[in-house]
DNA sequence: TGCGTTTTGTGCGATACGGTACACAAATAC
DNA sequence: GTATTTGTGTACCGTATCGCACAAAACGCA
């Protein structure tokens, strides 16, 4: 284990042949496809590079990988959220480029996939209590992000920023689905577009 | 085969013993819970009280299986959708009373499990179009409906039916998607009477 | 060098899975 | 009564699945 106080410069034991979050990013490809359910163990490993018991021994089983992945794609979405929203201009035109890079990565070719945390966890939920919890706190996540954008915004008070984050949020809750479904970009887009000034109003 | 011109009273061969609707709705609760991937013949043959070869043969394999139960869960949701927003009151109070419904069906106990396609669909369309396409259509006749209310209603020429019948769509998949996530009830029902004015503006 | 620790690699096990073969049952037509 | 058609029930099949056992490899430490 890697687990607490390390005091020597190298950890006893053979060394991994792996980086965590590579193995990660490449796991994230199969589940964001297939689903958890429909994933196998061993197309996981086979994308990660790793033998089944290697993953294992890293990650624990299918659903702590699962986990673990459904935490570094939030992680991540989280983080260019916050960027984007960073950025330079009015919140109107940092809500609309981050709904443009949303819809980018959603509908990125071949797959469009969508968004791992809509797409693929909800499904899950009913059967799998941890999985939920994990993605409910990662939509919490982006909703806190775009609550805190509008808050430091010269938007009207009312409404409240909560109030706009939650509409945000489900817009592109919605627009994660209608990418997977394989709604037309351009569509997607235009829906977006419609969807800043009501929500910035 | 029952297909054909039947001169006589009665189909040739041993009746069946089920009614495919029956079937249908005890196989869309497995389904609505586990998802299509993680669903086994086995269990919604239990949930059908019927036997496997039983089931192939009324219905085909396992995908044609949930396309049927997709569609008649559909069919059902879009005509309960449809007789709402034929009821009386302003546009407003039925997409309100819409909504309302909605969030019951998605928050019933004592699973909360939210809406089928939106919930168990998304997830299976990058591998398996057939789905993804009942689904697609599923939707467009839910944002139909709405539209035809829109349409029929004396709201302002802009935004368009058409534009409201989106919002007001997007805004009842990502309500299914938090339902099925866990969102309580008394948070779903007030986010949705928080929308309505702003759709109906 | 030997021992302890951690990781990798091969193979295995028990079970589940989706789908099917086929005998028998239950009906209609003649 | 027999032939034909359609449905049910039991058993089977080939394969996939998830998780694990254990020997060997690769390291640190004394």
């Amino acid at each position: 284990m890697r687990t607490g106080t390390e005091i020597s410069k190298k950890p006893r034991g053979r060394p991994r042949a792996f980086v965590a979050a590579e193995v990660l990013d490449r796991v994230r490809v199969v589940f964001l496809e297939k689903g958890f359910a429909a994933a196998s163990v061993d197309e996981l490993a086979a994308a990660a590079g790793l033998n089944r018991p290697s993953l294992y021994a890293a990650f624990g089983d299918k659903e702590q990988l699962y986990i673990h992945t459904l935490r570094f794609y939030g992680k991540k979405s989280v983080e260019g959220l916050d960027s984007v929203l960073a950025g330079p201009g009015t919140v109107e035109q940092r809500l609309a480029r981050a709904y443009k890079t949303a819809i980018d990565l959603y509908t990125a070719p071949p797959h469009r996939l969508g968004c791992m945390i809509v797409g693929t966890a909800a499904v899950e939920s009913p059967t799998h209590p941890r999985i939920a919890a994990v993605a409910s706190e990662l939509l919490a996540a982006i909703e806190k992000s775009l609550e805190q954008a509008f808050a430091a915004s010269d938007l009207a008070p009312e409404p409240s920023p909560a109030a706009r984050a939650r509409m945000a949020g489900a817009i592109m809750y919605a627009i994660a689905i209608r990418a997977r479904l394989g709604a037309r970009p351009a569509e997607l887009r235009a829906f977006a577009a419609s969807m800043v000034p009501v929500i910035c109003r």
